[in-house]
DNA sequence: AATCTATCGCAACTCGAAGTTGCGATGCGT
DNA sequence: ACGCATCGCAACTTCGAGTTGCGATAGATT
């Protein structure tokens, strides 16, 4: 509701105000989770009042969504190597280099420690990950026509085969994640388009070989 | 420190207030979310007063973490059909069935809706996934001895590629997750095992083939 | 069946955080 | 230097966590 230009020309000190309240609501968030982030030290940790937080935004979740929402729309590059080797260990390593920074660590923060319920969130999530799905899926395109890749893929299915391990030691096993990770993540997906494993639509095949 | 035995003679209607809290509890949590759980609707729910519940237990983490261990206490089984294809397969169907069934959701909620921040419902996390993974491995133990698998596997590496995608789906694109998610885990876990992406160790070597 | 005792129901608290309001102070653009 | 929007501040209300004292009840014993 206050996503969008200042409302007018009296925009002073505004921007200062606004950036520091949404950096200081993703801090907090990751030191403390959702559930302990309270108004009152996220406005401290700003330099501000309890009040001013009140004043431009409706409640806790408003200031928790915008925040994210700034943060969200940093897009992620596509690599275009020539490879699809070097591309997709691109694409993990920026997955894992995403996840793991301060501001992907909020971010998961606030997705599955206690935002998760609330349908805001939970559109934001689907829809990130759909975005990034939908601009890394011309990355399989051009190794298809490269001669790289079998034609016949689900590159949705490819694609969250690659970043399923990664999520699952952030947020399952809480293995430490780096590149070695995203490289493995590489090896596998690979492996299983190459074996047909991939293939769209005919999910309900038999499982044997 | 409620688990052990009846602490005396005296045990009349007590354990059936317990039972009727802790169902409660785990409905109130896959309602509502962690942090809008509240021990007055608990209680409630439980047809129960809410000082009986902090009579019982000591606030609100140990409610909850005392009904999760209770629920975590189910173990799986673990096929043992002859064949590497049936016997993954079973495996990833029960991983299904143990995240969609009621307990698990419970489960799922707590552990990525507000209570992630918990040290105990991290450290339950780990080593619940840890105990499946250990109970799981003589499933690919005995494949390997059966000469249908290649012998150098990690073989909690192979468990996490068969559970990765399972927990992506249930926690971030919200798909419909059931038999046909676990049957193609499955065929990618053996893609990737087959092709020797899943080697023990020697997770530094380069991604090319 | 009468009784004894632990457990439960109930109401009335304290405490902390969410969210609100009115007023006075301050910083920014003109 | 002035005007106006914005901010700081304090004093609220509301709600849920957690506590306490007392009276009521259900289970096991005799």
């Amino acid at each position: 509701m206050w996503s969008g230009q200042p409302p007018a020309r009296p925009v002073g000190r505004g921007a200062k105000v606004r950036a520091a309240v949404h950096a200081a609501t993703l801090a907090e968030l990751v030191d403390k989770g959702y559930a302990s982030m309270t108004v009152e030290n996220v406005a401290q940790r700003a330099g501000v009042h309890k009040t001013t937080v009140y004043r431009r935004w409706k409640d806790r979740e408003s200031l928790l969504t915008d925040a994210l929402a700034e943060h969200m729309a940093t897009d992620i590059p596509v690599p275009d190597t020539g490879s699809i080797e070097t591309d997709l260990r691109a694409l993990a390593r920026s997955i894992v280099q995403a996840l793991t920074s301060p501001a992907g660590q909020a971010i998961l923060a606030a997705m599955f420690t206690g935002a998760a319920h609330l349908p805001q969130i939970a559109a934001a999530r689907r829809q990130v990950f759909d975005d990034r799905l939908a601009r890394a899926e011309p990355v399989l395109r051009r190794a298809i026509e490269r001669g790289q890749l079998p034609a016949d893929i689900d590159p949705a299915e490819v694609l969250k085969t690659l970043a399923a391990p990664i999520y699952l030691r952030l947020l399952i096993t809480a293995e430490p994640v780096d590149e070695t990770t995203a490289d493995q993540a590489v090896r596998v997906t690979l492996a299983a388009v190459r074996a047909g494993a991939l293939r769209p639509g005919r999910h309900d095949e038999p499982v044997g070989e």
